[in-house]
DNA sequence: CTGAAAGCGCTTACAG
DNA sequence: CTGAAAGCGCTTACAG
């Protein structure tokens, strides 16, 4: 039944050529061939129905035309999880990133890891030629992932600079003083923030700074702006409603870093009976596309994370193939839609 | 800058072994070597840092422990999409395959195909041990699909048996009967069901049978209910509301097949002014985690994906093994966890 | 332009 | 128990 496996041997000798003849007809030195032996090359390729082995192809080119995707190994509630299952916004972003890779010719390995180390192992022993790392990591992470020689490209981080690696990321501070400016926008004055733990999230530090620059530059005094830090999840975000509901009823509007976060924050403010945007106004962040289907539909600072994903394979493959040219880190546009969490204040 | 690789030639001469007990201490193979050159080689292992080149290993041995997780290429808007960013069933499930498969010590291709040759040709190409396939596909992209000679588990399939393939599912009929059983017991008489296409949907099939048999059971003219058809999606959901507003304000009670349809027709239902679930009971089906979070939490058949992730990792490695007894399909429990879309007919 | 040969880093009979 | 050698299916100088 298992039908002997075709090589390229199968298909030198059918064509009646060597071996190496059909590597530079299939590998497209073209200047190495003539017309007529590409011919006979592919039509037995064609007529044999030879699959190149990749396996092959990697161990001696020491290329694997595969990239993988990183991301943190999480749990929640003892259980294992993965930044995957919680967050669509890395859904949105892998979709992206496989659909584009796949067009360049690379195939996509994801993996969540625990550590730097495992990152490491598997680029090693599954010879990729680049990564992609989605997820915030501690500076050691960093620093150990960097001695890989393989080109890296990093999604929202702040710090990659230093070691010359490539960073998608958008604007967050422009992000959130237009997502603050909205609301200064719509008359509200005792607006709060709720952001993940600041000190071990640099982009949120950079959206908490545009929220600082809205705010006073609209004259109001910053530390009379409550900044209440949760995880980025929905359960983050429900805490921040306990938090928004315990003890500050005059704040009527806040902006949370996270449409994920949003959410749940909607759920707490339902439970305990208020209206949004009656009583209080919600601007998220991401324009996630459930976003739009909430109710009431979430106002939001959206980025294309598909789009994001798409940039990312085209950067690191760049690099990868050397094409400088196309290497640099790039910020992508943010842009504020407004649905229905968010109403002139009475 | 760039070190030279370590390989096992190298573990092997500051060993002061040959490559081939190299290998036979790495492949455990323990009763070919003695405790003392195993000390040695792992010593040297540890020494020089030599991590395993899968590549060659997978060359030379034909298994790459890598297994693919095929799933439909899709398109919105004309833009390509996958199902992973469009469902979060797929996200739940890929995060349990990823996890389990991690820890079996095989790792994750994924990629988003459009035919049953890509799926072959990636699995040839890059010798794949066992793939697993996310989506509903047409008949005879199966049986092509089923012409390769690795393992494959489907999930949620009901044609696989023919083949001898594995499928890893629920019991659709059963949970669609617990379903409308509860809005039956609800006091609900006039009830619709929300579906996918039936004629090219095997599993709604089934739980339209279900329901069928619960509406049967009670009396009902199974004539009288009203069937909606729609993509599963949250656009298929919106929809659902548009069809059941305009037409059937009758219905008190539906039940529609998929949470993400149940978040669209929510959303239309409340355009519309309805209320949920004063005017219309809602009950959908698979239990998303973002099910609990809705306004109001949506009442569902549970069934748990992570869990169903991690056994369709478990059956496929099982049969790559060669491990049969592991390797039966498996039908995983569904319940109805009630929430706040269904209540009472008033 | 084409081909013979060595090499990529492993594994696997086979001899000893 | 251990090692030399062939082989997995490609690519890549190198000769011709």
């Amino acid at each position: 039944m298992a039908m002997a496996k075709i090589t390229m041997r199968d298909v030198a000798k059918y064509a009646g050529v060597s071996v190496a003849t059909v590597s530079n007809v299939l590998n497209h030195n073209d200047h190495k061939t003539t017309e007529a032996t590409r011919n006979k090359v592919f039509s037995a390729v064609n007529k044999l129905n030879y699959k190149m082995d990749m396996t092959a192809r990697t161990l001696s080119k020491g290329k694997s035309n595969l990239i993988g995707i990183f991301m943190p190994q999480v749990y929640e509630n003892n259980m294992p999880g993965t930044i995957l299952k919680e967050n669509p916004y890395y859904s949105e972003i892998i979709s992206g990133i496989e659909y584009s890779a796949r067009m360049l010719g690379y195939d996509i390995l994801i993996a969540c890891i625990g550590s730097a180390e495992q990152a490491i192992e598997l680029t090693d022993k599954r010879m990729l030629d680049g990564i992609a790392i989605l997820g915030g990591y501690e500076e050691v992470f960093w620093d150990k992932v960097y001695t890989l020689e393989v080109p890296i490209v990093t999604i929202d981080s702040y710090n990659h600079e230093r070691k010359g690696v490539i960073n998608v990321g958008i604007d967050d501070e422009f992000g959130a003083y237009l997502a603050t400016k909205h609301l200064l926008s719509l008359g509200h004055t005792n607006i709060a923030i709720g952001t993940a733990i600041l000190d071990y999230s640099p982009v949120n530090q950079q959206r908490y700074k545009g929220f600082i620059s809205a705010i006073t530059q609209e004259g109001i005094d910053i530390k009379d702006c409550l900044v209440i830090e949760e995880e980025v999840s929905i359960k983050g975000g429900i805490n921040v409603g306990y938090r928004l509901i315990k003890d500050h009823k005059d704040v009527t509007a806040i902006f949370i870093v996270a449409d994920i976060m949003a959410y749940g924050l909607m759920k707490t403010l339902h439970q305990f009976g208020k209206n949004v945007p009656d009583d209080i106004s919600i601007i998220g962040f991401d324009d996630l596309s459930f976003s739009n289907y909430t109710i009431p539909a979430l106002t939001t600072v959206r980025q294309d994370i598909y789009t994001k994903g798409i940039e990312i394979s085209k950067l690191l493959i760049g690099r990868i193939e050397g094409n400088m040219e196309l290497s640099d880190s790039i910020v992508m546009p943010v842009s504020v839609v407004i649905r229905e969490t968010t109403k002139q204040k009475k």
